[in-house]
DNA sequence: TCGTATGATGTTTTT
DNA sequence: CATCATACGA
């Protein structure tokens, strides 16, 4: 494959490309892979290429399909290459995250799957609301099979691309002796009864329409002259499905990504789509964009020291032309609350060197790990933001008022109607609502049918009998006036006549403050749009609440959450066995798990521009139980020629070096500290891209191994004394790791530095 | 029908 | 150790 010589006249948008770069913006004709380490310019690469068939009129802008995950990504995208094209860009109809595209598309065709074009889409809430009630009908203990469970599952199965019918007898024993595959046909059923779907069926639904119906297919193969995917690596099977037909004729499909990268698995992703796509593809160009803009070379060592541990990779190798910078450092401290200290004391040091706090930022692995950081800062009074948590319209006062909105536009929308019922409290609790759904199932009819005509029975007391006319009213007095009030003001209006504005006045918390606050952003956005309709799945598909980045603050967020963001100043906390990698993660996924947990740590490190620090604690408590930890065999893995440790603890760094090592400890690939089920091993080999059973970290003699032979002083049965559980007798020894039964603190793992004889 | 006491249960969450 | 969800009593 040659590409043109760079030359003054190239257009601006291959300015500044590098050679790879350009061979992905050039290469237009087939499918092309291209292969895009963390920071070396796969958005620019993305957007110059879409600029570029543009601006060659190889394509309309209408005629593009590009598909992000993130709205951020898309939004991202459209900014950039209309920077570059000009208003061309607002034809780019089909430039959009998968739901909002398959979205549009189903809309199009929704009667094809029973659906109406203004079908709702379903939240989480709803979704489980829904699922409780199947449970609870097929008379099974929804304790014993939660509903939770049998959402995930449904959720898997529609990643997977799987109707009710395709779902494999096999497959659907796991839940309820089998009837999760019974269930998963009677959610269907009753989502389109309801005129709704979930996220999961935006896809799912258009991929049906898409294999019965040639005639709709060939449409699209048609219009979609040139396909482009962003995060390849990420996408679930039914995506890639989707995507296969729609690139079947044409075969213009460019996807980028990084198997590196993929650490969505849990949530259906299959890194297999993007280890196969020259299979798919046959002829595909693959290229390899390696040059890192971002990192320094310490630290891009130390991430692929790391990332080189793993198997299954296509194999990049990442060099940068930055100067060299500090090198990595690995900090051991005693527990938790130091180790937010220590943090906390960095930054303060970087803030007063004139650092910039939107340069710095704390990854953590689990949500929870934040609040340890939090405490401090709030105490120190450092300004800080915690990034995840909820979205915008995943709040409860959001989606109350949606579900009003909804019940006005849909008298049928049964599931809004059961949210708010008795929000505000009216006095209608489930007595009632079950009443109104023994009449709805048996009549056929919809709750709020249902609901009007209750009332001219005496099912009901008095009073719900004059709530619930009331609340019926209302709706009423809502939708005549749908056609006459801006939405907007409308939507005012039902939040002050409901009760719903005043209830959370009378909270008078900071809390219910900040949903007043919510709620009229919510009206002031709908001003917006021009139909109730386009609103709706503006927020339900699109509305995510980027905090506003008014005062300069620090960022703590989970890793996951920082995919695709940048820093100079980046801490990873909390890596030890058991947190991170997950001892969870572990039990369940086995060695594909591992792999996908150490491409977390490689996302993590990669963040970092200047300057990374890796955090582990010897102490931490957990589900408030003192537990003693041992550093992360990540941090083992280290390349010691990038890193720098440092330890706060007495006996120095040597003796955390020693412990580091995970080398030539015989269980080294044996989940850690676990008295959970045997899962983790059976699906070691089960999965589907699982290799021989090998040690997971190669026997390997380096520095960071020597003095890990534990101390010769120790013996079994020997009584020794612990700082935090006190007395015990060591019951068993491994290497420089000491099975210790406590007195008051029963069985632990402990090392042996941190024992004393007694 | 609503508030309080008890007990199970603890990842990651682009849409 | 928290938190959340369900189970009771008022």
């Amino acid at each position: 494959m040659t590409v043109p010589a760079p030359s003054p006249n190239d257009p601006p948008y291959l300015k500044g490309l590098n050679e790879p770069q350009r061979q992905a913006v050039l290469t237009t004709e087939g499918p092309v892979l291209v292969l895009a380490g963390a920071g070396t310019g796969k958005t620019a690469a993305l957007t110059a290429r879409l600029a570029h068939l543009v601006a060659t009129q190889r394509a309309w802008p209408s005629e593009i399909l590009a598909v992000t995950f993130t709205n951020k990504a898309a939004r991202e995208m459209r900014e950039r290459v209309g920077r570059m094209i000009g208003p061309a860009v607002e034809g780019m109809p089909w430039l959009g995250t998968f739901h909002a595209i398959a979205a549009k598309m189903l809309r199009r065709h929704a009667e094809l799957v029973g659906l109406q074009s203004n079908f709702t889409i379903l939240d989480t809430d709803d979704q489980l609301r829904l699922m409780k009630q199947l449970i609870q009908a097929e008379g099974i203990d929804e304790k014993r099979w939660p509903a939770r469970q049998l959402a995930g599952l449904i959720d898997q199965w529609k990643n997977k691309g799987l109707t009710p019918e395709e779902v494999g007898a096999g497959e659907a024993e796991g839940y309820a002796h089998g009837k999760g595959q019974k269930l998963y046909a009677a959610y269907q059923t009753r989502l389109r009864e309801v005129n709704a779907c979930d996220f999961g069926d935006l896809l799912l639904h258009v991929l049906t329409i898409l294999k019965r119906h040639r005639d709709v297919l060939e449409q699209y193969q048609q219009r979609f002259k040139y396909i482009m995917v962003d995060e390849y690596q990420d996408t679930n099977s039914s995506q890639y499905l989707w995507l296969r037909l729609l690139a079947q004729t044409r075969k213009n499909i460019c996807c980028v990504g990084d198997d590196d990268q993929s650490i969505y698995s849990w949530r259906g992703a299959e890194v297999a789509n993007i280890l196969r796509f020259e299979k798919d593809f046959p002829g595909a160009v693959i290229v390899r964009l390696e040059q890192n803009y971002r990192s320094t070379p310490h630290i891009l060592g130390a991430a692929s020291g790391v990332i080189a541990e793993n198997g299954n990779r296509l194999g990049k190798t990442l060099w940068t032309d930055i100067d060299v910078g500090e090198k990595v450092r690995v900090l051991g401290v005693w527990d938790g609350p130091e180790e937010a200290r220590r943090v906390g004391d960095e930054i303060e040091a970087i803030a007063r060197a004139g650092g910039s706090l939107d340069e710095v930022a704390i990854l953590v692995r689990a949500q929870h790990q934040t609040r340890e950081f939090e405490d401090r800062f709030i105490q120190i009074g450092l300004p800080y933001r915690i990034v995840g948590g909820f979205r915008f319209y995943e709040r409860a006062e959001i989606r109350d008022a949606l579900a009003y909105l909804r019940l006005v536009n849909q008298p049928a929308d049964d599931l809004a109607f059961e949210r708010i019922v008795n929000v505000p409290k009216r006095g209608l609790g489930d007595k009632a609502v079950e009443k109104l759904h023994r009449l709805a199932r048996a009549e056929g009819i919809p709750l709020a049918l249902a609901a009007a005509r209750i009332l001219d029975t005496d099912e009901l007391t008095p009073q719900a009998r004059r709530a619930l006319g009331a609340f019926i009213g209302d709706l009423a007095r809502w939708r005549d006036r749908a056609g006459q009030l801006p939405h907007a003001e409308l939507a005012r209006q039902i939040l002050d006549e409901s009760g719903y504005t005043a209830t959370l006045q009378a909270e008078r918390s900071t809390e219910s403050a900040g949903r007043l606050e919510n709620l009229s952003e919510l009206a002031r956005a709908m001003e917006e749009y021009e139909t109730l309709g386009a609103f709706l799945e503006h927020v339900s598909l699109v509305m995510d609440n980027e905090a506003q980045q008014d005062e300069r603050k620090l960022t703590i967020m989970t890793i996951h959450a920082a995919k695709g963001l940048e820093f100079d100043n980046v801490f990873l906390a909390g890596w030890e066995e058991g947190i991170f990698p997950s001892q969870r993660a572990l039990d369940e996924g086995g060695l594909n798990s591992l792999e996908e947990e150490r491409r977390l740590a490689y996302v993590a490190i990669t963040r970092a521009r200047k300057r990374c620090t890796i955090l582990h604690a010897a102490n931490r408590r957990i589900y408030g139980q003192w537990t003693s930890s041992i550093p992360s065999r990540f941090v083992g893995e280290l390349p010691p020629e990038h890193v720098d440790e440092e330890s706060s603890m007495s006996g120095g760094a040597s003796l955390w070096r020693a412990n580091w090592s995970e080398r030539d400890d015989p269980f080294a690939n044996v989940a850690r500290g676990s008295s959970r089920g045997p899962g983790w091993q059976r699906a070691q080999t089960g999965g589907q891209f699982s290799r021989e059973p090998v040690r997971v970290v190669e026997a390997r003699t380096s520095a960071v191994s020597l003095g890990n032979k534990g101390r010769d002083d120790v013996s079994l049965g020997q009584r020794v004394f612990h700082q935090k559980f006190g007395y015990g007798t060591i019951a068993a020894i491994e290497g420089n790791k000491l099975e210790i039964d406590f007195e008051t603190a029963g069985r632990k793992r402990v090392m042996d530095s941190f024992v004393t004889l007694a």
